[in-house]
DNA sequence: AATGCGGGGGT
DNA sequence: ACCCCAGCATT
């Protein structure tokens, strides 16, 4: 399996800027960027953050807020807080230095089983799995491996599987694999035909590629009606810091008001809020007076385990007039993206509709 | 062991 | 419009 394997990969490898260079930080950055999002996305923001923080010691710097900046559209907001955490505890308990030991990796924020496995081979050369979809999937097709990959206690399965079948070029034998995975051996229609390793694989000698990987986790996700208020004042449009208790916690957003649950997307639609109800709500939560200007039913928002029904709710403000606080902002619609705004707001926001707000 | 956590791509 | 993808932390 590794010779044509790592022969195809060394053809056939996608060109990226953490490929360059076996330097630990960028590494695990770039590993951090990829888990859940996929290669063509990272780039952009890989290249735009190494940029700004050469290395572990300037993102240990950093504040917080500008980190998430630099995230901002990529999702999944705690990698970039685990990041941030991970590189102060890089600095202050290792003097600046990646520990080339799996165990110590593991203990830091943010970096599991994967990622351990990821930079002890990519940077360092060490012989350790990597087992991330990718490497499940190929492995599941290619030896008919029946565990169910969505069980956690599967990886450990893989892993062996892994170190039974590595060589010594651990390196790029892992991405080689997760390689294959993501150009070739990929979930709806395998490339068997260009594949490699076609000829020793089980599944396609039985063309069994699509019953693996064997997975039975099912994903429900809950519907959330939400009300996203605008509240507006002498060209302003009020922003705050989301806090701990809510979904996107540390970015920046518009007011958002929970208005109704359900397990199904129709139960939602006869839910409204009245005026009243909305400015009872405006009423015990900020302390200023208002008129309702307009309702615009806005683009819904579908996240991992939940999607938001949105109502944007253009609200005039009349008192009082805009005041900042250290989580609460009055900007001009062009100061906006100084803030990290996610995507679930910024999606509804259109150059006309900033420009309307402006004028009132 | 189960749940929380974004956003993008393919069909 | 709908389906699929999937590491790590927390509980």
């Amino acid at each position: 399996m590794d010779k044509k394997l790592l022969i195809w990969y060394q053809e056939h490898k996608r060109e990226m800027p953490w490929r360059e260079t076996h330097d630990p930080y960028c590494i695990w950055l770039s590993e951090i960027m990829l888990q859940q999002t996929q290669v063509v996305t990272v780039i952009d923001y890989y290249n735009r953050f190494i940029k700004r923080f050469h290395d572990v010691k300037s993102l240990a710097e950093a504040e917080e807020q500008e980190v998430l900046k630099y995230w901002e559209g990529l999702g999944y907001y705690s990698r970039a807080r685990n990041l941030h955490k991970c590189a102060q505890a890089i600095v202050s308990i290792h003097g600046g230095q990646f520990p080339r030991d799996y165990k110590q990796l593991l203990k830091l924020p943010g970096i599991g089983p994967y990622t351990a496995g990821a930079i002890l081979s990519i940077a360092f050369n060490e012989k350790v799995p990597a087992v991330d979809g990718n490497v499940m999937r190929v492995y599941s097709r290619y030896f008919e491996l029946s565990c169910d990959i969505s069980d956690s206690k599967s990886r450990t399965i893989f892993e062996s599987k892994v170190i039974e079948t590595m060589p010594e070029d651990a390196r790029h034998f892992n991405q080689a694999i997760m390689e294959l995975g993501a150009t070739i051996c990929t979930p709806k229609m395998p490339k068997c035909d260009v594949c490699p390793i076609a000829s020793n694989c089980l599944a396609r000698s039985t063309n069994s590629q699509l019953t693996y990987p064997i997975k039975t986790q099912k994903i429900k996700k809950r519907h959330e009606k939400v009300s996203v208020f605008l509240f507006v004042n002498q060209g302003r449009v009020m922003i705050e810091k989301r806090n701990d208790a809510l979904l996107l916690k540390g970015l920046w957003g518009f007011p958002t008001h929970h208005v109704a649950m359900s397990q199904k997307e129709d139960d939602l639609t006869s839910e409204v809020l009245s005026n009243e109800a909305m400015m009872n709500w405006i009423h015990a939560n900020y302390d200023f007076r208002g008129h309702i200007v307009t309702r615009v039913p806005a683009k819904k928002h579908v996240f991992t385990h939940l999607v938001w029904h949105m109502t944007l709710i253009v609200v005039q403000i009349e008192s009082p007039r805009a005041i900042d606080y250290p989580e609460i902002k009055w900007v001009e619609p062009s100061s906006l993206e100084a803030f990290p705004l996610p995507t679930a707001f910024k999606k509804n926001l259109s150059t006309e509709m900033l420009e309307a707000l402006f004028r009132l």
